[in-house]
DNA sequence: TCGATGACGTATC
DNA sequence: AGATACGCCATCG
């Protein structure tokens, strides 16, 4: 797998995430096949550009908690704002420490197939019930 | 080539 | 629940 290739996968399963959910780098990466990439994941993730159409903001940590990018950085809060915007919940603890209940909008699936129901029209699919 | 680093994760304390 | 330790692996200096 090529980093490209790698980059294109981070950001199909990101564009998949629904609105109002949230999932976190190392799903992604289990997704992908990788378990052990979570850190990659971000760093894909790194990649957009601010006009991009991929959900960035949906993808956080696996404790539910917004990286905070660094000092001087505003990405986390435009995480967050764009994240409220969608209805998700953000709380912030002490020293602008911002955490997503994933009990409650956490969104992980088992398989990609299972995060894309319809991804192809070609292939002949079996019904789910 | 080596050591430090990072939009991370899991195990422990 | 919050803090620390350690593992992970490509990228950087």
């Amino acid at each position: 797998m090529d980093a490209a290739e790698f980059h294109a996968e981070v950001y199909r399963i990101a564009a998949l995430i629904p609105v109002g959910k949230v999932t976190s780098y190392g799903h992604v990466a289990k997704l992908i096949g990788m378990p052990n990439y979570s850190r990659h994941v971000g760093q894909a993730l790194k990649f957009l550009p601010e006009d991009t159409d991929v959900p960035w903001q949906r993808v956080i940590s696996s404790s539910g908690a917004i990286s905070s990018r660094g000092p001087g950085t505003d990405g986390a809060r435009r995480q967050r704002e764009a994240l409220e915007a969608e209805g998700v919940e953000v709380s912030e603890g002490r020293g602008g420490e911002l955490k997503v209940d994933l009990r409650t909008y956490g969104w992980f699936p088992a398989s990609i197939e299972a995060a894309a129901p319809e991804e192809d029209d070609e292939e002949d699919e079996n019904d789910a019930q």
